[in-house]
DNA sequence: TTGTACGCGTTATCAC
DNA sequence: GTGATAACGCGTACAA
C-alpha cells in the first residue's frame, strides 16, 4: 500500500485481478470487452483514484495531450479571448493549453513551428490570424501529422480545419447602416497590408458603397495597421479634408479609438460633427465616451468551436457533434454614430 | 539511416561509440566526464541534429518541462503581459508555457490545482494575484514538490518564491502629487475586499493623507471591485457629494475609466472640474480623452523575473544571476490631473 | 474476450 | 570515467 505516490495501471490491474492490458482497454474504452470486467475495473479505478500518467501515455502514444495556441497577434484582448474559448472546450478533459507565440516576419518561423510541433508532439494546434492565413503553416501541420484548426476572417480551408467569421458581410451591413442614417462622405481606415481580415473588411465597405452608388475617392481611404497610433494619424489626415467626411469607419476598434482621440484633440464633437465606427467590440469600445458603435464577432465561441473540432472523435461517447465553421458578427449600436448635420 | 523519424539517444550512442548513459551525461552536462568523449559526443549530437525527447525525459525524471501559469484574474491585459514575460524568460529553452485558469471562489480550487500539478508534474508554476495571495496554495506546491513563484503587491513569501511590486509606496507618491497640486478633497475608490493589492493601495492613500494631515471622511471612500461598472457607480455617488471632491483616485485604471465616463455623462470637464487618477497603466489609459494619469508597474519584467527564478540553477552555465524580488512602480503624468479651481 | 512480452526514449543504480 | 541493466507507466503485437 504505497500511498505516497499515485496509483499506476499496475496497481489497478493487481487489485481488480486482471492484466494491465485489460485496464488499458478500459481506459481507452475499447469496444471488445466483457461488460462485467469493465465495470469491475472501473470500480477499482474509482476506488484507487487512478488517473493515467500523461507522460507515460505521451511516450507510448508518441503524442502529447496538449493543445497548442500558435499566434502572432497584435491584439491582446483577442488572444486572451481565444485562450478562454479553448480552455472552455478542454475543461474537464485530459488536455492542457500550451501557448506559443511566433514571429510572423522571421524567415525561421516555419522551422520554429516545426521544431515545436515535432518536439512536443502536440495533439493539435489552433492557428490564429494573421499566421493562420499562411498556407505553408497548415501544410506543415499536415506533413507532421499534427491536427490543426485555423481561425480567420474568411474560409481558407476545409470545414474540418477552419473556423471563420464573415467580416465582409458584417462590414457591409455596418456601412449600410451609416448610409441609411444619411451619410455620404464616409472614410475608411484600413488594416495592415497582407492581413486577410483587412482585405475582407475593406471589400465589405466597398460592397455597401457600390450598392448605394456612392463613389469612393482615393482620398477617403487611409492606411492603418490596427494600432491606436495609426488610427490617430489616419484620422488627422482625413479630418483635414474639405469637405470633411461625416463618418469614419476604422477597420478595428483600436484605430477607431484613435480617431475619437484625434477628433477630440481638434475640438470636434462626436457624434455631432463626426460619426465613428469600429470593429471588434473590445471592452474599451464600450468604456470610452461616447461609447463606440462597432461590430462584435463571437471570438470566444469561435475559439471554443476550433478546439472542439480538434478534439472531435476523442471524447467518451464520440457523439459527432459537428461544430459550425462560420460565425456571424453583429452590429453593436452605441452613441458614436448619428445622422450627419449637412 | 532511418531519416524518417528523429534520432534518439541510441543513435547518438551508436555513432559516437559510447553508451547511452554517457550520452545522457553529456546532455545533462555531468561534471565527471572526459572532455574528449564529451566533445566527440557533442559533435555527433550536432551532426545528427539530435534533440532529447521531452516525453521520455518527463517520464524518467518524473517531471515535465512545463511552466504553469495559474491565475484567476479579472484583468485580461495583466494576464497577457504576464504570459509575455514568462515567454521571454523561457525563449530558447526546452520549457513551454501551460495556462491554467482556476476559480478562486470554488471550494474545490485547491484540489483542482493539486490534481493539475500532480498529473502534469510541472516543473514549476507562476502564481498570479489574487490567487497568489492564498498561502494554502503555496503550501500545496511545497508539499507536492513543485517549484513556485508568487506575484503580488507586497512581500508574501521568501525572495526565492516572490516577486512583488510596491503598490503602497506608489500610491502614496501619486497621492502626494495630487496634494502638491493643491487638492484637499480627494476621494478614493477601493478595490475588492480580500485583494491584497486593494489593501496596499488603500494604505498608501491613507499614508499620504495622514502625512499631510488631511482627514479622510468615510464618505470620500467608495467601494469598487476593479471593474468599469463599479467605477461608474462609485463615481456617481462621489460626484453627488457636496462639496464635490476635486479629485478621485481609483484603485485601478478600469475603474478610473468608469469615473471619467460618469463625469462626462454629467457634463463635467476633466481635468478642469475633476482630476482623475488610476493605477496599472493599461493601454486604454493612454487612449482615452483626456489620457489618464496613472501608476505603471513593470508587470512584464516582474513576470520574466518570476520565470527566471523558477528556472534558477537549470541553464547551461548555472550562473547564479539573482533576479530582484521587488519592483518599483512609477507615476505616469498625463492630462487627467490639474490644479483644482477652488 | 483476455494475457504475455516487448517497445517508447530517457535517466538512475551500481558495478567495473 | 564509463557501461550494462533496470526502472519510469502505458500501449501494441500477437498469442491464448
Amino acid at each position: 500500500m504505497k500511498k505516497t505516490s499515485q496509483p499506476t495501471i499496475n496497481d489497478v490491474a493487481h487489485v481488480s485481478g486482471v492484466s494491465k492490458k485489460t485496464v488499458s482497454r478500459v481506459i481507452n474504452n475499447s469496444p471488445l470487452l466483457n461488460d462485467d470486467t469493465r465495470q469491475r475495473v472501473l470500480g477499482v479505478i474509482k476506488d484507487l483514484g487512478f488517473v493515467p500518467n500523461p507522460q507515460a501515455r505521451a511516450l507510448a502514444l508518441r503524442r502529447n495531450f496538449l493543445i497548442g495556441l500558435v499566434h502572432d497577434n497584435p491584439n491582446a484582448q483577442m488572444v486572451l479571448n481565444v485562450q478562454q474559448g479553448i480552455l472552455e472546450a478542454i475543461r474537464d478533459t485530459e488536455f492542457e493549453l500550451v501557448v506559443r507565440p511566433v514571429n510572423r516576419g522571421a524567415p525561421s518561423m516555419l522551422e520554429d513551428v516545426r521544431h515545436f510541433l515535432e518536439r512536443q508532439r502536440l495533439f493539435g494546434v489552433v492557428l490564429l490570424p494573421p499566421v493562420s492565413e499562411n498556407d505553408s503553416l497548415a501544410q506543415l501541420c499536415d506533413e507532421i501529422g499534427c491536427r490543426y484548426v485555423r481561425m480567420g476572417s474568411a474560409k481558407l480551408d476545409d470545414d474540418e480545419h477552419m473556423v471563420a467569421s464573415n467580416d465582409r458581410e458584417a462590414v457591409r451591413e455596418a456601412t449600410q447602416y451609416l448610409i441609411d442614417e444619411g451619410h455620404k462622405r464616409i472614410a475608411w481606415i484600413s488594416g495592415p497590408h497582407g492581413f486577410r481580415s483587412a482585405r475582407e473588411r475593406r471589400l465589405g465597405f466597398e460592397d455597401a458603397l457600390g450598392a448605394a452608388k456612392i463613389p469612393l475617392h482615393r482620398s477617403m481611404v487611409a492606411d492603418g495597421n490596427y494600432t491606436f497610433d495609426t488610427g490617430v494619424l489616419a484620422a488627422e489626415r482625413l479630418l483635414d479634408l474639405s469637405p470633411r467626411p461625416t463618418a469614419i469607419f476604422a477597420a478595428n476598434d483600436e484605430m477607431a479609438t484613435g480617431v475619437l482621440y484625434a477628433a477630440r484633440q481638434r475640438g470636434l464633437d462626436v457624434p455631432r460633427d463626426l460619426s465613428i465606427l469600429g470593429f471588434d467590440d473590445t471592452p474599451t469600445a464600450g468604456h470610452i465616451w461616447p461609447p463606440l458603435t462597432t461590430v462584435r464577432w463571437p471570438i470566444v465561441s469561435m475559439a471554443r468551436a476550433a478546439a472542439m473540432k480538434l478534439l472531435a472523435g476523442v471524447g467518451d461517447g464520440g457523439e459527432a457533434v459537428t461544430e459550425p465553421s462560420m460565425f456571424l458578427s453583429t452590429l453593436i449600436r452605441r452613441a458614436s454614430v448619428a445622422r450627419p448635420m449637412d
